[in-house]
DNA sequence: CAAACGTGGAT
DNA sequence: TATCCAAGTTT
């Protein structure tokens, strides 16, 4: 859950589904669509697909216990580098390099000198975030949190807070006079593109009793007799897009392909 | 390896 | 109002 997006925003989330499902094998035992409408607005419910096939393969695999090394967690759906060494050393107590985007951002300002990391994690980060990681275990995890909250309450992205940094006296990024970034990050398109449409075709199929007919995504809500409440509401926000037929057509195969939707009845739904 | 993949609070 | 960007992963 806490992939790209903000832990404000996951604990409610994240405590719902504990309530819900306290267990791998809890979640396992519902269809995936369920997971993916508890997921709610996170974003990325592709992740809510894949969060479910690791608790299948924990249940199966794990005897419902999650994995404490490296490579059995890099195994699950979903689970990547940052991920398998996040739970193996802040859930398992092992001695795992940690690299997520709070620590890279530290460790370039604070090591390297510069506003930003690379766009893109490259080997050379790992090899310092290993370099610098202690030696002992319990350490190791100390390191590994106390880097990635300086990150996130210290060291951020927008107006770094430096007075109130505890290191900023080591800080090489400060010391060359807080050099402007050698870059500038591409923020991403949102208005228009096909990720809008898709978002937009998810939130109907979340709120969707039944399979939804192609029609329902092609026609206008009103002229199909929907009241602005229930699917209703969804479905207007989608068709305010004024997405072209061959975009909504590129969504609808889209989720098809990637396990999101299936077809039922003629019609679209969450995987039941 | 670049590109695709959501969402909403903050600035 | 527009842009930024957040505990990344997969193809």
């Amino acid at each position: 859950m806490l992939q790209q997006t903000p832990v404000v925003r996951v604990l409610p989330v994240w405590h719902e589904w504990l309530k819900r499902w306290p267990t791998p094998a809890a979640l396992a035992g519902e269809p995936a669509g369920e997971a993916v409408r508890a997921w709610g607005r996170l974003g990325y419910p592709r992740r809510a697909l894949r969060l479910h096939a690791a608790a299948a393969a924990i249940t199966q695999d794990h005897s419902g216990k999650v994995p404490d090394t490296y490579p059995e967690l890099l195994a699950l759906p979903g689970v990547g580098g940052y991920t398998a060494a996040a739970v193996a050393s802040f859930a398992y107590g092992r001695r795992e390099t940690v690299v997520d985007t709070n620590i890279r951002r530290v460790h370039a300002r604070l090591i390297s000198g510069t506003a930003l990391p690379a766009p893109a994690l490259t080997a050379a980060e790992m090899r310092l975030a290993a370099s610098l990681l202690p030696a002992d275990d319990a350490s190791s995890v100390r390191w590994n949190a106390a880097v990635m909250e300086l990150g996130a309450l210290v060291c951020t992205a927008r107006a770094p807070k430096c007075a109130a940094c505890p290191v900023n006296d080591l800080c090489a990024w400060r010391a060359a006079g807080e050099p402007p970034p050698s870059y500038v990050p591409k923020g991403q398109a949102w208005h228009g593109t096909d990720r809008q449409v898709r978002g937009a075709v998810v939130a109907v199929l979340r709120q969707a009793e039944t399979p939804v007919p192609p029609d329902m995504f092609f026609h206008e809500p009103a002229d199909l007799g929907f009241a602005p409440t229930g699917i209703g509401v969804p479905l207007a926000a989608l068709h305010r897009l004024n997405s072209a037929p061959e975009q909504l057509e590129r969504a609808l195969t889209g989720l098809l392909a990637d396990g999101l939707a299936e077809m039922h009845d003629g019609g679209y739904r969450l995987p039941a």
